[in-house]
DNA sequence: CTGTTAGCGCTTTCAA
DNA sequence: TTGAAAGCGCTAACAG
């Protein structure tokens, strides 16, 4: 039972066998600017680090420079769906084109103190779902780490203009197939009501344009009973479509007409949001409006670049982004 | 505009205000072992530290231990679903009670080669979904990192057991409610063969053990019409019921029955897995079978813990935590 | 154009 | 029981 484990290849190993110094390394390995360097020297250097499978130490960089490049990015505490997810894989890829790595942090606040994550990590930036303190927020400026609000509260709220277009989309379907009453499902989960929002906000928005009667709000929780009543509340009140906050409390929606023999869209339309797999199997399959998540991923991440360097964030071109799958239910 | 950059609190600093070395102040907030430090001076190191809210720096801790406190996370390629999600929620709490930060990193290993990853991050250990080549394994090994590889490939394949169990639940209960011929529902990804495939395995000796033929294997895509295709063949072969791969394959189950004005359970029986929020609003409810994520999260994190010990993984109490959740569909 | 050098903040022998 | 000091691997002034 030897001892097997090896020493770290280091930028001096490195340096040793380009015969050059430490500095020239870190030069060449990163490009430094106002920093000329040979072309012979470069490719030696290159080579020996290829050779040696050289990677740099992130602590060592980081301790030094005093930034990581690490973007930590705090989850909600409420359950993360399939969009999220490739939102995430989207975003990772995208900072990874800027040289930075995401770090994903389930948000469960209680078990890590959200500041001692921060200060432990340095990262460049910060993105967060959940609304920090003013003090929190003054001290991550202050120790200078990019912070990318994603709820309305902070400033910023980078993500809340196309979540006000995607409430539109819904309710522009809905009003050209000449619904005019239109209804609106409520998640019941109290956590995404900030996400909710912007989006009846645009539903709203739509109505008012088009000179139709505020839309009528309803909770509905993903049970097929509890649907049901909402239905028939909203059949009461002449609604004759609904826009839904989710594919999944649209499905509520579906399940709870099925219950009392009714379907969509003629007893009542249904429009959901993010068109996840269960979407198209759905009786009848669902109308949704998706949303470009390749393109949202590119654009926080260059939103995020944009913050660390103190520059104002690209706008998105967001009226291209979303869009409606229209299938049986609307 | 003055540049309101504040200096980082240092252990140093911690020292000062305590009046006491930089050293006592390591040993008292590390707790070292075999070190003891008076009462007085203990307490002094604490209140100075909690007044000046310090907190250690993670890349200062890693340069010199050689190894940081993280769990590196490599998510599969395939699209990940809320039982991932919630799933890494649990597993991240569960290592944080050991001290451990997960660090989730979306599997995109085309934008960063993994071994440079790992070689920046130095984690204590990694957790995979892909499966490793052999020098890779063996530079991890030498580096001092765990790691649990959850494909069936490496050693280790700590996920396996549980999965094979899942299919063997579904085989139960289709054949405790009478069906002696069963069909196997695959996934149409190719990617995650290998996750079906020990669940397949499950239903497989469930037959075997009751005399029941071999599962009828087929692909479900999801996509009504093509879910249609293959619930005709699995009538023509006399299948009355069928383990889906998980709720959205079977999903596309009972979308193809409908289509054909045919439903579950009469004309086919259909289990899924996962107990994703779609599946009770399924026409009919969806039978499935669900895990209890939080102590998966808690064995996970213990086998991660156990594995930087050099210890073997604890045994995780599958029998309980895999159950059906009956509903209408089977 | 390249090398020398001084730390970044922390842990950990060793000495007092 | 506490303190002094070395050094983890790297970058960035500054010298040459």
């Amino acid at each position: 039972m030897a001892d097997s484990t090896t020493r770290r290849v280091t930028s001096a190993d490195v340096a040793r066998l380009a015969g050059v110094s430490r500095a020239t390394v870190s030069y060449v390995l990163n490009d430094t600017p106002r920093q000329t360097i040979s072309a012979g020297t470069r490719d030696r250097v290159r080579e020996a680090a290829a050779r040696l499978g050289y990677s740099p130490s992130a602590a060592a960089r980081t301790l030094r420079t005093g930034r990581s490049d690490v973007v930590l990015c705090l989850l909600p505490d409420w359950p993360i769906g399939t969009e999220v997810g490739s939102n995430l894989g989207h975003l990772s890829a995208a900072l990874a084109r800027h040289g930075l790595t995401l770090v994903v942090h389930p948000g469960n606040h209680a078990d890590r103190p959200i500041a001692e994550l921060w200060k432990a990590i340095t990262p460049a930036a910060v993105i967060a779902y959940t609304a920090f303190t003013d003090p929190e927020i003054a001290a991550m400026r202050s120790a200078g780490v990019a912070l990318i609000a994603l709820s309305r509260r902070d400033r910023g709220h980078e993500l809340a203009v196309p979540q006000e277009l995607v409430g539109r989309r819904q309710a522009e379907h809905l009003a050209q197939a000449g619904h005019t009453r239109l209804g609106y499902a409520y998640p019941d989960d109290p956590r995404v009501r900030f996400f909710a929002e912007p989006r009846l906000a645009g539903v709203r928005a739509v109505c008012a344009a088009r000179r139709l009667p505020t839309p009528v709000g309803l909770t509905v929780p993903l049970d097929p009973a509890a649907a049901a009543d909402a239905v028939r509340r909203w059949q009461a009140t002449g609604v004759t479509g609904v826009c839904a906050y989710n594919d999944e409390v649209a499905l509520a929606v579906l399940a709870g007409l099925r219950r009392d023999n009714r379907s969509a869209p003629d007893d009542l339309a249904v429009i959901g949001v993010d068109d996840i797999p269960a979407a198209r199997l759905a009786g009848p399959p669902l109308t949704t409006v998706t949303t470009d998540q390749a393109v949202v991923g590119a654009h926080l991440a260059a939103t995020v670049v944009a913050a660390m360097q103190g520059r104002a964030a690209p706008t998105l071109p967001a009226a291209d982004i979303v869009r409606v799958v229209p299938r049986e239910s609307a």
